[in-house]
DNA sequence: TTTTCATATTGCAATATTACGATATAGATT
DNA sequence: AATCTATATCGTAATATTGCAATATGAAAA
């Protein structure tokens, strides 16, 4: 079938996996490493940063915009891109926790 | 096309987008979670917990494996499934990262 | 050794993703 | 207004993913 069944999860379970499918292509955690190695925002020059093409490269942010990973403003005839903290946070409060909780019940097996 | 073209990012960012993408569905979020919620390995009744279909089961946890986020030992006729703490460290480290680096860069714009 | 049980593999249909050329849009510049 | 510049959208081809029925595998139990 080729769907996804969201029904059947939490819509925790689903949440989280699509801030974390968005994450999961290396051009997007290009742009993030991008967005972030630079202070602030970036007016344009994302495109010239990647070996990708244009559309290409727009359709990534518009889908880390989607998942709430960066924030688009208008200024201008540009647009300025910068990360959302929260996604992040989220992010690293969901692995952080996962860790803690593996500390915790150190290791019965495996 | 269609084809990730991963030629023309680092291996770092490759790895990251690896990881990411295998924890970019809900049934291997659920996954990870359930083995997260019992005490040490599960040895068989991952399959009972989500309403999918065994061979579908089997998939999400092969991908999940082959990313190295969990570790699967044989034992006796069934299998044991548990988290690896590495990936899991990992992504903390790197999100972690992200968080306190956009901590010190605090707000140029947006 | 035959059966049983748990998991893996195969094959396939439905759908989603990736990438890009062509084109549209929209603010800035002249 | 005409043009330039930056970004978005459309359409489409190539490929990947999701899900499952059918079947295979392989160890344990009978």
């Amino acid at each position: 079938m080729g769907i996804t069944k969201t029904e059947i999860f939490t819509r925790q379970q689903n949440e989280t996996a699509l801030l974390m499918k968005a994450l999961g292509h290396p051009a997007r955690i290009a742009i993030v490493e991008y967005l972030l190695s630079v202070n602030a925002c970036i007016c344009g020059d994302i495109v010239n940063e990647l070996a990708l093409a244009q559309p290409t490269v727009s359709q990534h942010l518009k889908e880390l915009k989607n998942a709430g990973i960066i924030k688009g403003n208008i200024s201008g005839n540009a647009i300025c891109y910068c990360i959302d903290e929260t996604a992040i946070a989220t992010l690293r409060g969901y692995f952080g926790g996962i860790s803690d909780n593996l500390e915790k019940k150190k290791k019965m097996c495996c």
